[in-house]
DNA sequence: CGCCAGGCCGTGT
DNA sequence: ACACGGCATGGC
């Protein structure tokens, strides 16, 4: 059995436990560029108060918020803490897709991953996590999102160490669906990346309480 | 009250 | 190439 066998079985698990979470939570597509932002080391309920914050003032879209002043930007975002970096970072975004893309997330949608994940990764502010996150949640591209979550749950396994690279992880996790035919990839990375985080925020926190973890049954020694 | 959250960056070794 | 502190706010 390949090293990486056990994730595909995690996933089939955490699928019959949870169901599908049919991410990513927002109705529009730039929607989840601000949450993915927003989201950076920050509990979900503060982004929720932060986007409702953006749309209130009808500001949630590639139009309206590049044009809000900086200090205004701040203010409705600062549920989400790091504000004067989250706020430079968006606008950023926002200039990124107009000058580039023409404001046209399909359009960029058209574009190979590797190039827009280095210009993503170019952007201040977004690092792997939050660039694959825009790739697979906003642009439909199949790439797996690693998050800490499914790093805790690796290392707990003892599948990976607690060192590992991201890059590595996400080979890891991907290798998991080797064998699927690949259009389906980004449907699986979809859902595997949900459920991990669904499981990691109810179990795997820096105090675990594998108990009642769907994978408790695969953890060594248990 | 103290710990933590769906990271990322600049700096020092 | 890593390790580490700072970034900000709110929930529990």
């Amino acid at each position: 059995m390949p090293a990486h066998a056990p994730l595909r079985l995690y996933y089939e698990r955490l699928l019959a436990a949870y169901g599908a979470q049919q991410w990513w939570p927002a109705e529009t597509a730039f929607e989840v560029l601000v949450g993915a932002v927003l989201t950076q080391n920050t509990a979900w309920t503060s982004v929720e108060r932060s986007i409702a914050n953006l749309k209130a003032a009808n500001a949630l879209s590639l139009d309206a918020l590049p044009a809000l002043p900086e200090e205004t930007l701040r203010t409705f975002i600062r549920p989400s803490g790091f504000m004067q970096r989250k706020a430079a970072t968006l606008q950023a975004l926002c200039l990124w897709l107009q000058q580039t893309y023409q404001g046209s997330l399909s359009s960029a949608a058209e574009q190979p991953t590797p190039l827009l994940r280095r210009q993503l990764l170019a952007i201040r502010g977004i690092g792997p996590e939050t660039a694959d996150s825009i790739l697979l949640y906003a642009l439909g591209h199949p790439v797996f999102v690693v998050d800490e979550y499914l790093r805790r749950v690796l290392t707990r396994h003892a599948l990976a160490e607690a060192n590992a690279s991201y890059d590595a992880l996400q080979t890891l996790a991907e290798q998991a669906f080797a064998n699927d035919n690949a259009s389906t990839h980004a449907a699986h990375y979809n859902e595997f990346h949900a459920l991990i985080v669904e499981t990691g925020k109810r179990h795997c926190r820096r105090r675990p309480s594998c108990d009642k973890c769907p994978l408790q049954e695969f953890l060594p020694e248990a």
